[in-house]
DNA sequence: TAATTTATTGCAAAACATTTGCAATAGACA
DNA sequence: TGTCTATTGCAAATGTTTTGCAATAAATTA
């Protein structure tokens, strides 16, 4: 299996683009990050290695990488910035092209799953409506397993390193 | 039943607020509306009737309503505007609070529907994880019945009368 | 290897939806 | 009818994301 890197040089050589060393850093950040990375905390890790990068460089890039399916976006609730992540990576682990989400309203962290039953869900639907579904996005919110424990012993902020972001 | 200007009126009578003729207007123009309306929808409805009103009158009125639990709102995909719609509708038709949404992605034309099933999906991760559920948002995205009709014979445009905002 | 082509960058400014500070206005109650 | 203060309109600020443009640097060619 290749790096994140590897396969999207040999996309950009596909259709004329150029690798370049902000795109590779990007990258790198992309999987050293992990998880669901704001474009502004993309930027900030990149920009730590390489101080010079400008945010509309990361935006670039990662609209780039959306077109070409290589991460997908979403806004979680009240949020106005949207988070991105890797769905590649969730297709080795589930059968669905892209994770449900559970958030933790406390502590923000994210939780993926998947459920073989959502597609029976799907497909009433599509009977019913004569729709023809393409994409599917579920998100849970709520309190994550520590941050509920937390809450009903004290007061209301996680006491768990959580990322609050 | 009552109408929504009046749950309102009591709601604020309740905790001292004040119910003023720009409450009224942009409280009737979410029952004219219907459906999934924006802001900035709302504020061209609500302006027809009232020149004077200002948007940002618009944007408090349901920020209140919808801490208030009268409206909902909801992203959808690439959009940045949030369009707010009423749940207590929904509640009368489907025992879950907040209705599943689908999109068509070429009329945009949204539809609500809902599925006794999620609630195990719900359940089944709940006791997986630990976690304690408080909300589900499900979205589906896809092409509606006229529009899937429309695409496969011809172009890729909506050829019925749809919003595309 | 150097020259050429043009995709990509950095920068600054714009776009966009939404929020906020503040003085003026107008509901609600005495 | 007068008083109190919640709500408004206005203008400016906010935070995120996009864009125009000249400069830079990948990739390709000679």
């Amino acid at each position: 299996m290749d790096t994140l890197v590897q396969q999207v040089a040999t996309r950009l050589r596909d259709e004329g683009g150029r690798m370049t060393s902000q795109r590779r850093l990007i990258l790198q950040a992309l999987e050293e990050l992990g998880g669901h990375p704001t474009a502004e905390e993309i930027f900030r890790h990149v920009s730590r290695q390489s101080p010079g990068i400008n945010l509309s460089t990361v935006y670039r890039t990662l609209n780039w990488l959306e077109e070409n399916g290589f991460i997908a976006p979403r806004w979680f609730e009240e949020e106005r910035r949207r988070e991105r992540f890797e769905p590649a990576v969730q297709i080795a682990r589930s059968h669905h092209p892209t994770p449900f989400h559970f958030r933790c309203r406390s502590c923000n962290r994210i939780l993926e799953f998947a459920d073989p039953r959502m597609e029976e869900i799907v497909a009433q639907f599509e009977r019913r409506s004569g729709a023809r579904v393409k994409d599917v996005e579920l998100t849970l919110y709520g309190l994550c397993q520590t941050c509920a424990k937390t809450e009903s012993l004290s007061g209301t902020s996680p006491h768990h390193e959580g990322f609050i972001r």
